[in-house]
DNA sequence: GAATGTGAATTTATTCACAGCA
DNA sequence: TGCTGTGAATAAATTCACATTC
């Protein structure tokens, strides 16, 4: 990978790289060897010239005339992505969300380390979910503040996550995953993604046709 | 609502329509009668005209020189979305995921019906989530077809998902929330989307600096 | 006067189409 | 010959700017 300025890199190419990256490593672990973007493409239904456009923003990965060589494509998606490295996670709030999370086996596949939890309830701290001890939320900052936190995982109540959020942020985590349904505010430096189940649903009522009985 | 062709709504306006949504409820619950779509725009970090475009494909809501009514909008972003109505769901996999989605309260507070879940193995059959009562896999099928599901969201295994949406279209089903970290197979009048945690903190990592120690 | 609704202008993203290279 | 990599063309989405209406 060539060094890139990440602002450069349309928004919407970053999750289609977390897309290929799935797809190739489903590949290579089929040992296929060597894929074109023609088929690549048609296997997650897009547009070749997409996937090769994707590619370029990063350098030029593949052989002309001949195709990708798939383990190569899986090491240079993951170095895009920063995956290889690992992550520490945190989750705030071990209700039922939180802690399914916790133990999603999905997260450490990829590098991310679940380091601690944090909840206000005496009846969970001290309790374990996959490899995270439930802490209390009051020794959030200072855990923070100690340990290197990438990414904090939001699972309190909707009425808590914006404080929540701000309190993550003043301690210097950088990057937020709000699972809470509301819009939370960060200082410019602080990167928030929202997850959001009932938003999903309403994609769909939208178009489903409600002509239906 | 004026008739509106749901092919001329572009993609990226629906989910932006669920988000005002949420805020327009917040700000309704909170008392606020009138806004206008600058200050609308400002709460939620986009712009004023973009708000007033969303809504110009379903009709005119609001009043020039005066704003928006807030009761109104609620009402007509409500049904644009379909939510004037209930919708019947299902979830398939009654694992920690399919468990903790059951007992989300988000879900039914936005008209949507837990109807049943579904999974193979015989130490959940017959337990109870929320309003969901876990049955057989193998009654999946006779279930869509006697009652009305209207979304299934997909929590199994990664290497069942497919076949299990395989199945739920075969059986009627019309739309389908995929958890499972895998592009799934449906025919052309199922609408799939695909809900995938890890992939969310992939493009969190990407923006990252990864000279972080 | 104030804020909507919307064509026009701009920006961003996708797709085409072909030069360049194995 | 076959497939990448990429400018150019097209399409889609966003934002501007203003005529229109209350």
């Amino acid at each position: 990978m060539r060094n890139v300025d990440k602002r450069d890199v349309p928004a919407v190419t970053v999750p289609r790289l977390a897309l290929y990256l799935r797809k190739l490593r489903e590949l290579r672990a089929r040992g296929v060897e060597r894929i074109s973007s023609k088929d690549l493409a048609e296997t997650i239904d897009l547009n070749a010239a997409q996937i090769r456009k994707d590619f370029s923003y990063f350098g030029e990965f593949g052989t002309r005339g001949v195709g990708y060589e798939v383990a190569r494509l899986v090491d240079e998606i993951s170095h895009c992505l920063g995956l290889d490295r690992s992550w520490n996670v945190i989750i705030v709030g071990a209700g039922l969300l939180g802690t399914a999370l916790a133990r999603y086996r999905g997260f450490s596949e990829q590098g991310f380390r679940l380091v601690a939890m944090f909840d206000s309830s005496a009846a969970v701290i001290g309790a374990s979910y996959g490899t995270g001890r439930v802490r209390s939320i009051g020794d959030l900052e200072d855990f923070c503040r100690k340990e290197q936190v990438d990414i904090a995982l939001v699972t309190v109540p909707a009425a808590e996550a914006d404080g929540t959020v701000g309190r993550l942020a003043a301690a210097g985590v950088k990057a937020v995953l709000n699972f809470a349904p509301v819009k939370v505010h960060a200082p410019e430096d602080v990167l928030v993604r929202q997850v959001d189940l009932s938003s999903e649903l309403m994609s769909l009522t939208f178009y489903l046709d409600r002509e239906q009985a």
